[in-house]
DNA sequence: GCCTAGGTCCCGTGA
DNA sequence: TCACGGGGCCTAGGC
């Protein structure tokens, strides 16, 4: 194997090899007809490949696009996902999630040609590099644990144990309740007895979750014959959920995640919970 | 200015610093307290930044997570935002949209802290490395025009312009039309004279599209006194959705965007379905 | 700033 | 495989 940090010239300059660890390897402005070879081993080995250059891309699948010629940074992951990026946003201009298949060739010209293929449905992705500065290729170990907190299934669980938070008397029966063809978050009983399925929301609730919420009752309805009452429980709620929500007889209860967390703790709430509360200290 | 392609030792090795363009900078296996200058130089002039070493991740602001000690590949764009990749996924694992402020430095013990944070609401990404195997910063140029076909925009184009394929006598009225706190796709008339609202889905159509509809149609009854017919056109419909439309009385239409698109050809319809067309052959 | 709605949304889960 | 619903969704457009 190569030592580590040795560089190597590989070709002709100016393509320039450099190996200084096992599972990296970086060419400097390499000629593209070395570079088929190089994502082909990379994707046999797992290796991920970064290349930087100038390309123009097409797309066709469930929509379709063209790109012209500019400057992008493109990776190939591990599972053959693909991702190219412009110089500016958060999203990616083209991609294509994993299990793509990946094709890769010069043409006559030296142009490089990169196509991921996806099946179910159908969509290619086709990037034609006329120049690369940089390319690299590396095998990323990565095996630790991603601990999200305060995603809506954490603050349902604390709303299960402090049911009195949506509401005196309530009493809770389900998670998740099944009904039609979804599943209502949470089901229950109030203080008299009538079915309550409650809505959660970790962010403002738009008259989407409104609906969502009616959908539930009246699949209730449906299913057992009595009307139960809804709640949507948000941090807050746009106009347009307020209506609907008055419209289609559907109540609605206001939560302070960060009040709900304090709460949550000082009743000795575990695990992850615990863990933010003592981030915040 | 340094020459094209020049080397050059920059600290001491294994520390190594590459030129070959004026606008992309490499380094192999940094000493990690040279990084924050290359960063913070590199926001100045407007360069992006590629980093590939082993890091650990926090995130406090809508959410919050934490990610263990693992190798990624982290990207700051131009425009500040952040990227970062584990091996394997099309989404990043942590990230921050563009906007944010960047701080960067290095403790005691040569760790290197990136730190985002963005405003409104507050969050904060804060990466730490223990390792960077590589860096690269670059200025990219990327001018061209993104171009997106089969978009709803480009489907509802078409149907407005040929509306007999929602239904025989159909005439539009209105694009967009605001009802209430949202807008409907098209709104138009009937054969006879009765309002009708379509709702356009380029994607199989699931109980939202329906309720959505429904929320047009309800505001519309609401505004003018009148129900109007609601149809919902997808290319196809979940049976949630076919179970909501009939419970609320409302129609849908199917529709064959592959033959919508033979249709608008066969019509002369220009612009860039034309080259959708050309691209198909 | 909020709200609305699209997106090649992606992604996990469950039938 | 499809359907359903969450997501730090992101992003564009209006107000």
């Amino acid at each position: 194997m190569w030592p580590e940090r040795c560089r190597a010239i590989l070709v002709s300059k100016p393509s320039v090899m450099v190996i200084y660890m096992a599972d990296l390897l970086v060419w400097e402005k390499p000629d593209l007809n070395t570079l088929p070879g190089v994502i082909k081993k990379a994707i046999v080995e797992g290796r991920a490949v970064i290349i930087i250059g100038e390309c123009s891309i097409e797309y066709e699948g469930r929509s379709a696009s063209r790109l012209g010629n500019g400057e992008r940074i493109l990776i190939i992951k591990q599972d053959g996902s693909v991702l190219v990026h412009r110089p500016h946003g958060y999203s990616p201009v083209n991609w294509q999630p994993e299990t793509s298949v990946i094709e890769t060739w010069t043409d006559d010209e030296g142009r490089l040609y990169i196509l991921a293929v996806r099946e179910g449905p159908r969509e290619v992705l086709s990037i034609v590099f006329s120049r690369v500065d940089l390319a690299v290729s590396m095998k990323l170990s990565d095996k630790a644990e991603f601990i999200m907190y305060l995603s809506e299934a954490e603050i349902k669980r604390i709303l299960m144990d402090n049911p009195e938070l949506v509401e005196p008397n309530l009493r809770i029966l389900e998670d998740e309740k099944k009904l039609g063809s979804g599943q209502a978050d949470i089901y229950g009983v109030d203080g008299n007895g009538r079915p309550v399925i409650v809505e959660l929301k970790r962010i403002p609730a738009s008259r989407e979750a409104v609906f969502q919420l009616y959908g539930y009752v009246k699949s209730y309805e449906a299913k057992y014959g009595r009307r139960p009452r809804g709640i949507l429980v948000a941090p807050s709620f746009s106009p347009s959920a307020i209506e609907a929500l008055q419209r289609l007889q559907l109540e609605y209860k206001l939560i302070d995640l960060r009040e709900l967390y304090r709460l949550a703790l000082k009743k000795g709430y575990r695990k992850s919970i615990l863990d933010y509360g003592r981030k915040q200290v």
